[in-house]
RNA sequence: UGUCCGAUGGUGUAAUUGGCAACACAUCUGAUUUUGGUUCAGAAGAGUCCAGGUUCGAACCCUGGUCGGACAGCCA
């Protein structure tokens, strides 16, 4: 496990280095301290399986399980599926797909809030018969009208103080489907004259008659969130309820509820709130990635481009660069918009350690070197990776023909261009010096092939002082006679636009990068790539990561996906 | 004329709880490099939202402001 400090680090006693807290450590810290909960921590992702999880879901997911991880404690995972009319089955395996494929193993079956009803209306009788529940009639428009707005009070309902017994009454007949929906909802009563809007008699079952995805129709009431949130974490013993800001609000409704339910010496749940992700140039709204999809703006949920975790995934993203970034971001209460940057930081980071190095040549253009014998070929060395010595070496093919990326070659090249021109001279990677002597022009008037010569002695590797020399550039290629064909997807970000969201006056959908998609067909791959499986991970020398698409590619036909591009300070000197 | 939460370089997060504001990303130099990658060395960039106060000493404590966010679904 690679414990990575990244904030200052404080001086223990010890004198050894020591990350400093986060606000929600510290306060399981101090807990722990206290043996508060008989010192356990247990924590959980509760996701609602309405839509599939994207990066600000694996903030948290990464903040839930690692929580627990430090602490020798547990990770639940929790379907909060309270709402049958928006969740599916589908989004319920895309989640816990999602979840394992970053490195998480949650503690025990996952849980479904669904299967705590009968515990819940349980507890909701409870507060019926302590006269903390009332049966409320009216319309949905009634009773948010008399809800009041944040700086006014609310008047309370006509039906607020209904006898204990008719209120049994009805909820039974609610339960047993005598109604219909929104006929009737249980709510609790509070103080209606409350600032806290959550605290005005909140609705805490509806009427639904809805097929549920798992109890079937079994219930036709079903529990709103506030109802069912806190006490499945009771239920389930969770210490520390970890979720984003906007539920700070609801705090004091997740307390008045257990309070009333509480059973003394149970261990009793905490609900922390955190700034949820956001990142610049991307969208995170479940609704609006949704839109893309429907409008099919995108392939699919699963496309590239989308910050969902599935489409990282297929654009070649690694869990470990995910799980890093989780980690250097931090955890705090204030909102904040994070540099897509760092993302592609960490990204790079962890493929530049693990990708094996390869030879892809995208935009081609041939090279005749005349001077090599026709019929020769020779298979090269060629280290794997120069980051990592274990990931050993290959033989690459080469011949008289060659590919070399059309963006090496210039005509009339500025000083600063260290690749190939009309009679300079470049290696080729791995294999030898060459220059160009002739360029070879269709009608049009566009090169379609160079001609070139090589230094025999320069062979890399051979120890001759021809080996030695330094020149400017080096080139990647492909040996036309061994290339293998390949189609190659450019991604790009989706947005042109910082803060795609954010504006008042316009669409989201007005910031799509109708660059973020290049499809690239007839590109040129070294044959030892003929193999690789799918989601398999290389860097192509000189232009960037790339992957194995998961979906399309087919061993007749491959397809990759390029992820990130290096860093590149060529194209800003170029500018 | 509400309640709650927040405010530290361009961005994000720290500051061992009152002791010279640090780390990462981004930016810019330079070195190395058979990837214009990586790596290495370095630079610049905040005096901590504002105004008072307490203190030998305040990013941290107190008072009063300012600005930003959340809350008026039978969504979660």
């Amino acid at each position: 496990m690679g414990t990575e400090n990244k904030n200052t680090p404080a001086r223990s006693a010890g004198g050894e280095e020591k990350k400093s807290l986060n606000f929600i450590e510290s306060i399981i810290e101090e807990d722990l301290k206290n043996n508060k909960n008989n010192s356990v921590v247990c924590t959980r992702f509760p996701p609602e399986p309405n839509g599939y999880l994207h990066i600000g879901h694996a903030k948290s997911i990464c903040l839930n399980f690692g929580l627990a991880q430090k602490y020798n404690g547990k990770t639940n995972l929790r379907f909060d599926d309270t709402n049958p009319e928006k969740e599916e089955v589908e989004y319920v395996e895309s989640i816990k797909e999602d979840v394992n494929w970053l490195g998480f193993n949650w503690e025990g079956e996952a849980r479904f809030t669904s299967d705590y009803f009968d515990q819940l209306y349980e507890w909701a009788l409870k507060l019926v018969n302590t006269g903390f529940a009332y049966i409320d009639d009216q319309a949905s428009e009634e009773i948010s009208k008399q809800k009041g707005t944040p700086t006014q009070a609310g008047i309370e309902s006509p039906y607020r103080n209904r006898l204990v017994e008719e209120n049994l009454d009805l909820f039974t007949r609610m339960k047993n489907g005598e109604f219909k929906n929104g006929e009737r909802v249980l709510r609790a009563k509070i103080d209606m004259a409350s600032p806290n809007m959550h605290m005005r008699d909140p609705i805490i079952y509806r009427i639904l008659h809805k097929e549920h995805h798992r109890s079937g129709n079994k219930w036709c009431i079903y529990p709103m969130y506030d109802f069912a949130h806190g006490q499945s974490d009771y239920i389930e013993s969770i210490t520390h309820s970890v979720c984003t800001l906007e539920f700070e609000v609801h705090r004091p409704l997740y307390d008045w509820l257990l309070n009333h339910l509480y059973t003394e010496g149970t261990i009793r749940p905490r609900q922390i709130e955190f700034a949820r992700l956001n990142l610049s140039y991307t969208i995170m709204s479940k609704r609006k990635l949704l839109e893309l999809v429907q409008k099919n703006l995108v392939s699919g949920w699963d496309d590239p481009r989308m910050p969902t975790i599935s489409g990282l995934r297929r654009r070649g993203f690694t869990p470990a660069s995910i799980r890093k970034f989780a980690d250097i971001i931090g955890v705090a209460k204030r909102d904040n918009v994070i540099d897509v940057a760092l993302l592609e930081h960490s990204l790079r980071d962890d493929l530049n350690k693990i990708a094996p190095r390869v030879m892809a040549v995208l935009n081609p253009l041939k090279i005749v070197i005349t001077n090599y014998p026709e019929d020769k070929e020779e298979w090269l060395k060629i280290e794997n990776n120069p980051e990592d010595e274990s990931m050993g070496t290959r033989e690459m093919p080469f011949s008289r023909e060659i590919f070399i990326e059309q963006d090496d070659f210039m005509e009339d090249a500025p000083k600063k261009f260290f690749r190939l021109a009309p009679d300079k001279e470049v290696r080729l990677k791995a294999a030898y010096i060459i220059k160009c002597e002739e360029v070879i022009k269709d009608d049009k008037g566009n090169i379609t092939e160079l001609r070139c010569t090589y230094d025999p002695d320069s062979k890399s590797g051979s120890g001759s002082e021809a080996s030695k020399r330094k020149v400017k550039g080096t080139l990647h290629w492909v040996s036309v006679k061994h290339a293998i064909n390949a189609e190659v997807r450019l991604y790009d970000r989706l947005f042109n636009d910082e803060d795609p969201a954010g504006h008042k006056e316009k669409d989201f959908k007005e910031f799509i990068n109708s660059d973020s998609l290049k499809v690239l067909n007839g590109c040129k791959i070294e044959p030892g790539l003929k193999d690789a499986k799918p989601e398999s991970k290389y860097q192509f020398q000189r232009l960037g990561y790339f992957c194995v698409d998961r979906r399309d590619s087919k061993p007749d036909n491959m397809v990759f996906n390029r992820t990130v591009p290096l860093r590149d300070s060529w194209s800003k000197i170029n500018k």
